[in-house]
DNA sequence: CGCTTGGTTCGGCGTATGTCAATATAGAAA
DNA sequence: TTTCTATATTGACATACGCCGAACCAAGCG
């Protein structure tokens, strides 16, 4: 499973392939394959412990912070693996060994698509 | 539950509260108060039905549709209609009867506070 | 090597969720 | 009123999800 090999539209870590993805969410219904390719991200948002963990990092320093920085959210510390392992898996994440720990980065381009899903109709 | 009396931050119909909520996710660490206000909106997203039919509704002229324009989701209609229960529940949609049919049309607001959330630090 | 610390994975448990068929309700129409 | 159409609610079921403790892996240190 944790093979180091190089593998295609897959993150250097593994599991978190990073997708540009849909238009507004306002401009046209969204098709089955579109709805299919966005709703994990909103899913993975969807979680009050997993919301915590990635504004955690998302506003750290340089948008990315060590497990142990950001692990006080009130559940064990295995849930918290958990749960960045889901924000990794909707690509909202990548995560990088460094020694003792590990750290965690957003993935900016996911985010700003995400933005952009919600866009009004230029008012 | 149908009563039509008037209640404070509450949709004309019933079940949809309105709020501003929270700054980006990037600013700071979300507390979890904010997370618990947040993380059922990004939820009620999170479904591909929803997302489809959220989408269906954002997208449809005046931000406004008859569940009848909607329900080809491939889904059955009580299914249809419960997913639109949760999206009215999350602060997303509100619904109005107006004859036979009922009407479910965008928040505006919370559309907007959500797209602000996933907002880049300036770039 | 064994020991300690940081993090992930596993197994199980209780609850939430998505789905449908059947039924109920709201209006319009006959 | 009876009937028909449009939508909502109920009840049941299978699956997914969040959570924890226990066990496990990875890296540094004696």
């Amino acid at each position: 499973m944790s093979n180091t090999q190089a593998m295609p539209q897959l993150d250097a870590d593994d599991g978190a392939v990073v997708v540009p993805c849909c238009p507004p969410l306002t401009e046209r219904p969204f098709t089955a394959a579109e709805a299919g390719t966005a709703a994990p991200m909103f899913k993975a948002l969807g979680d009050p412990i997993r919301l915590r963990l990635f504004s955690a990092v998302a506003s750290h320093e340089g948008g990315e912070a060590c497990v142990c920085d950001i692990s006080d959210v009130g559940v064990s510390q295995p849930t918290v693996s958990h749960h960045l392992k889901k924000l990794k898996e909707a690509g909202l994440l990548t995560s990088q060994r460094r020694g003792t720990w590990v750290y965690y980065r957003v993935e900016p381009s996911v985010l700003a698509a995400m933005g952009k899903l919600l866009t009004m109709p230029a008012a």
